[in-house]
DNA sequence: TGTACATCAGTGAACGCGCGTTCACTGATGTAC
DNA sequence: TGTACATCAGTGAACGCGCGTTCACTGATGTAC
């Protein structure tokens, strides 16, 4: 084998079992040792590909911001939430993304309580989300109806909303599932958001 | 002075350093040190009081469940969420309660991410405050009206919803005042929950 | 009330554990001729 | 194609920093007589 090869392959089955090892016992738990085991090399292995567990992070966070420019630009994306298919849309489109990327979003979610950085980052992440919705939420305006708040703070009424029931989604009472999931809280958002209900 | 005053005195120095540092840099960044400085005693003063950081949070959090005992079983008390007036009273509590107990509930938060013991203490205690208002949303139900999702999921959203604004309060756009946020959140709970306007 | 001793809150230097990080070494791949 | 040397990914024992925790000491308060 190659040795670029080589190294590509280590450093893939490090992101892997960071992944693993963010996933079952949070990213400010993990030791660089733990990672390391789980891919099964040697611990100073880790050092030949990233000089710390953040920068190992930012490798994931990077992966993860690289892996999904595809969503949001589908055939069937509708961008006026008078529609409660369009609101629907989206909370399905979050809940998918969350699902594949829990991992890295739950570890950046855990940095960011420590790191300044990360904090900054975090929020810019969440802040670019946003400002893509801008225009749908102010279709509600625009049709004569009442947002709860600003255009600004009612977007962030609904993303909150869904971190927060993804985050604790293991609580949820009676397990809920991804599909209840997305209905009861489009249903919720589009209340919330429009007034009216459907 | 007595001795017994005296232990009190720095016990209750060390508890108030604590928020402080806390609230300043974190419960998880903040060293023994950090505290034991910022309280003006020796590091070795804090054994006297706590086996650990740990402990020291379990007695902040005591302290906070003895204090708000209060709260709750006010005369102005209103049980009905088909009321928005009963919504806007709980959300503007909850808001109250927060600002007054910031520092304790971030620390136990973040305690938590790193401690399952804390974790489910603390998804002990949020059910806890929810079993409580269980009866104030089957009023929706029982008036005809649906609700987004069963009462207890229903609840959640209406709790990680609060919870979330609170947390990331100060990113909030436009610098929003606790009156206007308990404004917005309150129509924007009793739209999500009722399906109705006001 | 006074004296002698016990107790205990507080002190801070020193200890030591855990874990991140290093580095001399190995053996396999790459390169020069 | 073959040989000799260079490079480099990976290894894991050892190092050392940071910080929690201890402990011998101090001086003030409590107690016994």
């Amino acid at each position: 084998m190659k040795r670029t090869e080589m190294a590509a392959e280590t450093e893939a089955a490090l992101k892997a079992a960071a992944k693993r090892v963010f996933a079952d016992r949070g990213y400010l738990n993990a030791k660089i040792t733990d990672i390391t085991a789980e891919a099964g090399r040697a611990a100073g292995s880790f050092y030949n590909h990233f000089a710390s567990k953040e920068e190992l992070l930012e490798a994931l966070l990077a992966d993860m911001l690289a892996n999904s420019t595809l969503r949001a630009s589908a055939p069937d994306h509708k961008p006026d939430f008078t529609d409660p298919d369009a609101i629907r849309w989206h909370v399905r489109d979050y809940v998918r993304f969350y699902r594949e990327n829990a991992a890295t979003l739950r570890a950046m979610q855990q940095a960011a309580l420590v790191s300044e950085t990360f904090a900054r980052t975090l929020a810019q992440y969440g802040a670019t989300e946003r400002a893509d919705l801008m225009d749908h939420v102010e279709h509600i305006t625009h049709a004569g109806l009442q947002l709860p708040a600003s255009p600004a703070v009612s977007l962030q009424f609904m993303h909150g909303l869904l971190d927060t029931c993804l985050q604790t989604g293991q609580q949820l009472s009676p397990n809920l599932g991804d599909e209840e999931l997305t209905e009861a809280v489009t249903r919720f958002v589009y209340r919330g958001l429009t007034g009216r209900d459907y």
